[in-house]
DNA sequence: ATGTCGTAACGTTTACGA
């Protein structure tokens, strides 16, 4: 089973982007975010022509997140449990059974929260917080799961060209790094870096001052994997050259294979 | 170089978020 994470940055703008690589990559799920979109305007016809159900948890204008799925995408929840007067569109989950496994999937986009300090960066470790106590609840299922998309977190400086630059910002202060280490030491593997060693590898380049050109990227998109779903992995790559086309993502698409 | 995008709005340009 493969499964892919692709912040597309707007549905509307990402949607020829979009279905020329499903075309290409063939995920059996495609776990999105920032689709930019409330749920009525999310297309479904080009994802169902191609075998997808799709389920969204959309706002208008910012963030949002979706997951497309061959399989039928079963128990969809919406939203991170644990602040009811959050109403950013940043976390939803579904089942999906495949021939051996059934995989609890979870979409998220985890705030940016530039600038530091300030109330954008409370709120992100206020968010990554609420996210550690559902990968508690997760592993507590002892059951096939993942947690995939851009948590806007720079693990290690390996994962930045520059990390230089990073030094001030929310992507990569110690604080948000020791939150997401928190929660992978829970019991997590960190799907690239079981399986990829070493500087060079990214999943973002800004759009600004030639990054791509510059190869200025940062790892930022990550497959987090409860001891159950890990078991299973069998690959895990970026399709890098995605980010080279016309009208692309700041993004490119992260995936992963499980014998499920 | 405050350098680029995507989205929305009392839109032919500005503001915001990233």
């Amino acid at each position: 089973m493969k499964i892919a994470t692709f912040n597309i940055n707007g549905i509307k703008a990402r949607l020829g982007a979009l279905t020329d690589w499903l075309d290409e990559a063939q995920p059996d799920v495609a776990i999105l975010q920032e689709i930019k979109s409330v749920d009525e305007g999310f297309p479904h016809e080009p994802f169902a022509e191609r075998g997808y159900n799709v389920a969204t948890h959309g706002q208008k204008s910012f963030n949002g997140v979706a997951i497309l799925s061959k399989l039928p995408l079963e128990d969809v929840t919406r939203g991170l449990p644990g602040d009811a007067d959050d109403d950013q569109a940043r976390w939803i989950e579904a089942t999906v059974v495949g021939p051996k496994h059934a995989i609890r999937l979870c979409g998220l986009y985890l705030p940016n929260g530039n600038p530091v300090p300030g109330p954008k960066y409370d709120y992100k470790l206020a968010w990554m917080a609420r996210l550690e106590a559902r990968a508690r609840d997760l592993l507590a299922e002892e059951m096939p799961a993942l947690m995939a998309g851009d948590y806007n977190i720079i693990p290690q400086a390996e994962d930045a060209a520059k990390p230089e630059q990073w030094t001030e910002d929310a992507l990569f202060r110690p604080e948000s790094r020791a939150a997401f280490r928190r929660i992978v030491n829970l019991g997590f593997t960190e799907a690239f870096r079981a399986r990829t060693q070493g500087p060079g590898h990214y999943s973002f380049w800004d759009y600004q001052a030639g990054a791509w050109q510059r190869n200025n990227g940062i790892r930022i998109d990550h497959f987090l994997l409860t001891p159950q779903a890990a078991d299973l992995m069998t690959d895990c790559q970026i399709d890098k050259d995605i980010r080279a086309r016309e009208k692309p993502s700041d993004h490119v698409p992260v995936w992963i294979t499980l014998d499920a």
